[in-house]
DNA sequence: CTCCATGCATGAGTCCAGCACATGCTTGTC
DNA sequence: GACAAGCATGTGCTGGACTCATGCATGGAG
């Protein structure tokens, strides 16, 4: 067996489509024809116009990325000894990172390290830590509720974060500079979807001051609730930096809810360009 | 890169020297030469008639294994999901494997699953448990003192055995058929190294009994012990398969120490060849 | 139902990567 | 200093990986 096998039966399980599959891999279809039987077992079952996985392909498939990882890791750990800090960075980012300038982070990275090849990866904060915790990225930058620490996984405090209160313009708490939580939960809200990191934010705020509020709007990024805001339909409690600039007032929340941004990293053996960017963040 | 590179590098690392290397994978030196030089980064020091490794290597090889590891792993996947379990079984066992006829385990693997290579390695049964949880061996066989379990891997009960009491043949006690503690931990004894599993064992059952014995004669295998036993040197536990025949007498212990026999293996993605060797196993 | 497009398999031909061979170079040993 | 061990290097060759041409099956359009 060689890796250029894996690599085909790989893009051919991407793609589920031996000619697409080729094209990625630069070579004529006849060649992963010929190269994926040469394997022996029939890793793709063809009914009717669609490929497919069969049971054999889809025990194959994760051993054989796990193959193709670790030679790639091996060519990076080796030239990282000789200095030349190389190979992929995943780092996942909550779609509210503020914390951190990533298009900074990415620049100086690729200054200092130009062999890395930096992936930037977007979820929610308990996905990102399950993503570290399974070595599917190096490093993720994430936010969660004050007190809560994320597990099984190295961290790091980067900041803790106010969030405030965003009113419509014409709402009665608009021309006022801070309101009390006690003020927001009796007003119709918009928050992020029940079960999401950002939406536990808020519960968690709203539960330690013993307050029960309205179920609110559900909206799945920052931006929609910021527009559900203007729109008069609701207030919220965003991290200062996503309130809306305009159509939206802005206040202060007395004693009111912060997130603490982490940096969150796997512990167990961390890719040399995981280590690297460690050592260039705060 | 390709797998063929790495399994040269892997060559040249456990020889330590190209020819040699060159002899274990069936081809010539130069070839070895080549294709270790075309993975870039110098892994070998040729260092005055020797071969040693650099940082680079060092840090390449353990990824190299893993690499070739994980597409072995992917092929024996691939035709266990078609019925064909193949690839590499290592199973651990202690030296005085008695509950078990290992023999007779391997003949029936090999008559089921003839695809399945079968590797015994022989340890301690702490370093058993170590080499099941860090994924060297798949499964493993040992003993260890009552109601001590093995952590971080699943386990099975094989067999409780008791520990007979082992003595020269002149010995006061020869006559009697059975012994307390009591009266073994006046004597001079034999056993197993301090730390070792099997000395554990013996440790425990005094040290329940609440009685304190004389620092024993150390061992490191059950043969020695009983020939120091025969000897007329000390008396001793051992499990009773392990008595010597002759040149000694054994003697039951009331309320003695027990040892039990585990079967041992990982819970994180067992092969499939250690699967269905535990579906073979009582 | 026919025709055509899509898409994988297959066989023959081509070409280059990996190998063998020959040889050179360094180092350690007697 | 002669010799042996052992890796590097250059050259030519060969087998395997690729391309190309073509066949074959399926599904959709008319």
């Amino acid at each position: 067996m060689e890796l250029q096998q894996l690599r085909y039966v790989l893009a051919v399980a991407e793609t589920r489509n031996f000619t697409r599959a080729a094209q990625q891999c630069f070579v004529v279809q006849s060649a992963l024809s010929h190269q994926v039987r040469k394997l022996g077992t029939p890793l793709f079952a063809r009914s009717s116009r669609r490929v497919e996985l069969t049971p054999a392909g889809e025990a194959f498939l994760p051993w054989a990325r796990n193959s193709l990882d670790a030679a790639e890791r091996a060519a990076a750990e080796a030239t990282a000894a000789v200095g030349v800090v190389s190979g992929t960075l995943t780092i996942g980012l909550i779609p509210t990172v503020t914390a951190l300038d990533i298009p900074a982070l990415v620049r100086r990275l690729h200054e200092a390290h130009p062999e890395v090849n930096v992936r930037l990866r977007v979820g929610a904060s308990d996905e990102l830590v399950a993503a570290v915790r399974e070595d599917e990225i190096d490093l993720a930058v994430l936010g969660l509720a004050q007190g809560i620490i994320p597990e099984g996984v190295e961290h790091r405090v980067l900041a803790e974060e106010a969030l405030v209160a965003v009113v419509p313009e014409e709402h009665p708490l608009a021309r006022r500079g801070t309101v009390d939580l006690a003020e927001l939960a009796e007003e119709p809200f918009a928050d992020f979807a029940t079960g999401s990191p950002g939406r536990a934010q808020s519960d968690r705020a709203f539960r330690t001051a013993g307050l029960v509020r309205r179920d609110p709007y559900e909206a799945s990024t920052a931006q929609l609730i910021g527009e559900l805001v203007c729109a008069g339909l609701a207030v919220a409690l965003l991290p200062a930096p996503f309130a809306p600039t305009h159509g939206a007032r802005t206040l202060t929340v007395r004693s009111g809810p912060h997130r603490t941004v982490h940096l969150v990293w796997n512990a167990f053996q961390p890719s040399s360009a995981a280590r690297a960017a460690l050592r260039l963040l705060p």
